[in-house]
DNA sequence: AAAAAAT
């Protein structure tokens, strides 16, 4: 998180420095897009998109040279656990190195980060107190030794706090009031079961407000607080115990069951069923197609059934696009075209090379100058298309002209904002904008939470150009008067979909508002859709809205498979996907389970560390960091990792549970197969999901073959694509 | 269910 503005000093060593020079590199488009889609039209209002349609066969080599070499690391992690498990606990040194005692250490652990997050609000406090401290004993000293020096110091101090606190707190309220209502309500809605209950409450209770509002001005704050402060702090000791809970129960449970599991299942499965496995599989096999017979039928019914929810949703997208003309780029017309012809400069072309973009990929080379021009842009481009690069360098040379000629001055209030909906794809984002932002003296900085605020606070009042960050954190510094956005002429929502969802479109909202009259938006994603039209109705002009032709799975690199399981061979069955070479990323629908998992694969020999959001933020960047230098193999995440995030190599994705939107299996999927590279994509479901999931990939127009499996099932090592651990040291 | 601000 360090998030420095300063020019000279070189960045502290970044988690994916090296890595990420490769990233964003862009996407997997080929020379032979097949899929045009409809012709290439220039709209009227189009600004020129300075692409010399030279149609000359597009290259890709020039993205794959940097190879990411972890084998050393893999290496020593593949030939035993045991030499990990050596490893890691000098590392871990305190906790000295007794498996036995990781138990103890996974008791530990909760405390740990209870510490570790103490810590950061121990920081705030403490810089606070030491502020007070200090500014008091000033005062005393100045006080007693410099009355006129006092006076002139309190004046201008009492002046500035007195007006600006009165201003904050004038304005404030009237932000807070329409905070307050519309943040309870999602609160609300979120705690989930009240949400009728909480209206009618509601209701009464806003319609009581505003007389009781101004009265009770004083007295709401001081509830709300005391309902915030009592709320986490049980959430947090629920989490506290409830993992020791589990992690005790699971214990005996799981040193139970893999003895009788495994005893049980060689006799009976192995013993009797490998002989009917083979031959049921032919009929397995026939299944899918009985299955896929009988689709067309429930899609029928389903028509039937959803006529309200699906052709709404449909009109709605038909409405967006059609509206807002969306425009296919065909990679052919624009595989000539360097970043200098699309209007960037020499400076910005340069850093873009740097990063491993020595030209432009379709969806740059289609947004970049409009962006330029100061249009408002909508853009789909895949996963792993070169997105970031595209809004960042456009957005980066749009506010080196509106400088122009301008004075840097200190304590200068940003004038773009980048929006993403979690830390490490802000911080991620920061890392590809940074170097381009510095390449033409702006400045930029992330604003996101997790970490203590005075650095970010600091760097503000240096002076920023770029603030790049999540909606928390931002409208928390917009409150405390720290950030100032009405400079903001240029915003950008990166997984602008997902930031429509509930939860995120409010806050979005509020700070959208916050920026200045006009300022030109932004909206990426590789799914977006008639999610965005709540912010497009508000926020966006005439906007253009941009598409890459030919993204079809006949284009993509990425290889998908559905295994039908049995719920209680599912843990064998990820022992054995993740035991192989290369970086395995695993998703979890929920925090614990995915805690649970990375444990299970620690036990089983594996370097594992997991990725959600009960971790702090500094575990999080270290866990992160970790499966990205290869130190650790396999990566278990909830969905905090699903958009956006890009670590090198990643050659495995595993669906430990299947998501629930097409979307979320999309961009899950999008961590492997990057910029060309080939992946593979696993998802793990029962047979009583077979049929959703078969709906979600055809909504995802991704065609898997579904192979019902059991552990030690061949096709369980050849989806590995290689010898495991148990093999090598057999 | 998860994510995003702390206190």
């Amino acid at each position: 998180m360090p998030k420095n503005k300063k020019p000279a000093g070189g960045r502290p060593a970044q988690n994916f420095d090296p890595r990420y020079a490769k990233k964003r590199t862009g996407g997997p488009f080929r020379g032979n897009d097949s899929g045009s889609r409809g012709p290439r039209r220039d709209e009227a209002g189009r600004p020129a998109r300075a692409d010399d349609r030279s149609g000359g066969p597009r290259r890709e080599g020039g993205y794959e040279r940097r190879e990411g070499g972890y084998a050393g690391p893999r290496r020593e992690s593949a030939g035993s656990g045991r030499f990990d498990r050596d490893d890691r606990r000098p590392a871990r040194d305190d906790r000295a190195g007794r498996p036995a005692f990781n138990r103890d250490d996974r008791g530990g652990r909760p405390p740990y980060n209870r510490d570790d997050r103490r810590p950061a609000r121990d920081d705030r406090p403490a810089y606070n107190r030491d502020d007070r401290a200090g500014r008091p004993a000033f005062n005393r000293d100045d006080r007693g030794g410099r009355p006129a020096f006092n006076r002139d110091d309190r004046r201008p101090a009492r002046d500035d706090r007195p007006a600006y606190n009165r201003d904050d707190r004038a304005g404030r309220p009237a932000f807070n009031r329409d905070d307050r209502g519309g943040r309870p309500a999602f609160n609300r809605d979120d705690r989930g079961g009240r949400p009728a209950f909480n209206r009618d409450d509601r209701r009464p209770a806003r319609d009581d407000r505003p007389a009781y509002n101004r009265d009770d001005r004083g007295g709401r704050p001081a509830f709300n607080r005391d309902d915030r402060g009592g709320r986490p702090a049980f959430n947090r000791d629920d989490r506290a115990g409830r993992p020791s809970f589990d992690r005790d129960d699971r214990r005996p449970s799981g040193a139970d069951r893999p003895r009788f599991s495994r005893d049980d299942r060689p006799a009976s499965n192995r013993g009797a069923r490998p002989a009917y496995d083979r031959d049921a599989r032919p009929a397995r096999d026939s299944r899918p197609a009985f299955a896929r017979d009988d689709r067309p039928r429930r899609d029928d019914f389903r028509r039937d059934e959803r006529p309200a929810r699906s052709a709404a949703q449909e009109q709605q997208i038909d409405v967006v696009h059609e509206r807002l003309e969306a425009q296919a780029i065909q990679a052919t017309d624009v595989a000539e075209v360097s970043f200098g012809d699309l209007g960037l400069g020499d400076n910005i072309e340069r850093a873009l090379a740097e990063l491993g973009a020595p030209r432009p990929f379709p969806i740059q080379a289609a947004t970049i100058p409009p962006i330029i021009e100061g249009r408002d842009v909508l853009a789909r481009g895949r996963t792993g298309s070169g997105k970031t690069i595209a809004f960042g360098a456009a957005l980066v040379e749009r506010v080196l002209r509106q400088k122009a000629g301008q004075k840097r001055e200190f304590g200068r209030s940003p004038v773009a904002l980048i929006l993403a909906p979690t830390r490490e794809l802000a911080l991620q984002i920061d890392r590809t904008v940074q170097p381009i932002a510095r390449s033409v003296g702006l400045f930029t900085t992330q604003i996101y939470g997790g970490v203590p605020q005075g650095r970010q606070v600091g760097a503000l009042k240096k002076g920023v150009d770029i603030v790049i960050g999540t909606p928390g954190r931002i409208e928390d510094l917009q409150a405390q008067g720290k950030l100032d956005l009405s400079q903001i002429g240029v915003a950008v929502l990166d997984e602008a979909d997902h930031m429509c969802e509930l939860g995120f479109l409010e806050p979005v909202q509020r700070i959208l508002r916050l920026t200045a009259d006009g300022s030109q938006r932004l909206l990426f994603s590789a799914t977006l859709d008639r999610e965005v039209a709540a912010l497009v109705d508000e926020f966006l002009v005439n906007p253009a809205v941009y598409e890459v032709a030919g993204e079809t799975q006949e284009t993509s690199t990425i290889e998908h498979h559905v295994l039908v399981i049995d719920q209680r061979s599912k843990s064998d069955i990820l022992d054995q996907l993740v035991d192989r070479e290369g970086k395995t990323l695993v998703f979890s629908r929920t925090r614990a389970y995915a805690e649970q998992l990375a444990e299970q694969f620690e036990d089983a020999g594996l370097t594992a560390v997991a990725l959600h959001g009960d971790l702090n933020q500094a575990k999080r960047t270290r866990n992160i960091e970790k499966f990205a230098k290869g130190r650790a193999q396999v990566l278990v995440a909830t969905d905090v990792a699903a958009r956006g995030i890009h670590v090198d190599d990643i050659d495995l994705v595993v669906q430990a549970d299947a998501p629930t939107e097409y979307k979320t299996y999309l961009h899950r999927a999008g961590r492997t197969g990057r910029a060309g590279r080939e992946g593979r994509v696993v998802t793990l479901v029962t047979r009583q999901r077979q049929r959703k999931m078969d709906d979600l990939l055809r909504r995802a127009e991704i065609d898997a073959p579904f192979d019902q499996v059991r552990p030690g099932d061949e096709l369980i090592s050849e989806l590995t694509g290689g010898p495991t651990v148990a093999d090598l040291t057999a």
